[in-house]
DNA sequence: CGCCGACTTGACACCAATCAAGATAAGTGG
DNA sequence: CCACTTATCTTGATTGGTGTCAAGTCGGCG
């Protein structure tokens, strides 16, 4: 709140990818950040109240909705995806969280997503009362949980856009796109991209099934735009293309 | 933040409906809430710093995306459609917003979205500067933002996990449940719900186009549903049935 | 080497987008 | 009040993308 000019400083990366970049220009040594907004300070009174939780392995469950909400999270290292079931039984993954991202806000007292690790994961774990205490002393903390959020928020917006108006192809170039821009998984020499989620996981977040995600690949490795090593490494032979599927036709007939 | 067990009230209908409730029961006299959440002096402190403004046509702009951020606003009458026009030039509606609503949060100082009248409206206006002053000095009143905004990020949510996963008659089924649970647009004795929005914005909202639309209204009347009376005043005849529909099978092929 | 899971490709059916035309309602001028 | 125009909604025919079912391929691991 000491920078931008009324309210937002960009919480993450510039272009608001939907898997939010890591930072790696950390404030301090601290490893402790919430979309890189906290000064040191903050910091340490988050610290203070939070605890280390390792998960070692990935599929490993958090929490799950419906259950009471006891603690709010925040990732140190590796992914988690956040998801829900809907009613009639299909699962749908809203967002992959990285390093930095906050998740577990409770409705009404619980959970109303799940999350589950995709990879090993460490994160801090935050009493719910601690945390409430604390940013009702520090309204500068509490803005910035705001910041953060109406971030998220706006992620998801994005995400309605994609999910409701282009064809499974273009939403696949976003994703690869959202993943590029993210340090820890381009390589830049390479051109190389290493996909940390299966193609379960993919097709559930794209709004589509494994069958139709492959499709796209072949589509796309067929049109020259990348190459697939292995079914989680894409070499990407055609960023410019890449980018120009998200203006292409709005067509997405036979879809929803 | 004196109610519920951690966090969360619900801010508005209990069932979180997409079209969030007109809520009639209001604290005060006072005409200025959000999500009824405020209390009475709340209520007086932000309406010292908000100007209201009328806007007495459906179809007005009250701001467009990109443009420079200076303004939030919350709904006292009326209805907002707040949509974003996607890089192939397609319209999306995101959210219509209804009384008691917030909107225009800004991004890096600037709107990302487009708010625009859906019908003749009356609304309060706050200047950023002033509101981010006054949320420093209450953490109360910034803590019942915070649950505003995290209500409308599930809300978008639950609209994520429709428009991937549904047919459009499933998605026009939970549009009417929606409205039908907001007071103020279905009449309980004639069963008759009065939409407000026309088969052009209803089809941006729902992801499809209004042949589409007009197609799922068809199917539903003629499954014995629904009755069209006017094209913007449908008689529901079977509740359950439209109920059911959401549960149903979850395949939605030739659908992205 | 063989099993097993994840990924990929093919065939078919279906829903929805598109193009086009007709029907209904609303607004306008005589 | 009625003809005309216009906007909005609806229906039909066609085409294409995608879900489903099924089979095949690839890679890892014991």
């Amino acid at each position: 709140m000491d920078r931008a000019p009324y309210w937002d400083p960009p919480p993450s990366g510039g272009s608001a990818p939907t898997i939010r970049a890591r930072r790696l220009d950390r404030v301090g040594d601290h490893p402790l950040q919430i979309g890189n907004l906290l000064s040191r300070k903050e910091q340490d009174e988050l610290l203070s109240i939070a605890k280390p939780i390792k998960y070692p392995r990935s599929g490993m469950t958090i929490f799950t909705s419906e259950k009471e909400a006891e603690y709010v999270y925040v990732i140190d290292e590796g992914i988690v995806r956040i998801s829900r079931i809907a009613p009639n039984g299909q699962r749908r993954i809203l967002a992959f969280m990285v390093p930095g991202d906050l998740f577990g806000m409770p409705d009404c007292g619980i959970y109303v997503n799940t999350a589950e690790t995709v990879s090993a994961t460490r994160l801090y774990r935050f009493p719910w009362p601690a945390l409430r205490q604390l940013l009702a002393k520090r309204p500068q903390l509490q803005e910035k949980l705001l910041i953060k959020l109406a971030h998220d928020f706006r992620q998801a917006q994005r995400q309605m856009m994609m999910l409701g108006q282009q064809s499974a192809r273009q939403r696949l170039a976003v994703f690869l796109l959202d993943f590029i821009r993210s340090p820890g998984f381009f390589n830049q020499e390479k051109l190389q991209l290493a996909l940390p989620v299966n193609r379960f996981d993919l097709a559930d977040y794209l709004g589509t099934t494994r069958e139709t995600a492959a499709r796209a690949f072949a589509r796309l490795e067929k049109e020259g735009l990348i190459r697939r090593i292995t079914a989680h490494t894409i070499q990407i032979l055609n960023m410019g293309g890449l980018e120009q599927l998200q203006y292409g036709p709005s067509r997405r007939t036979g879809s929803a």
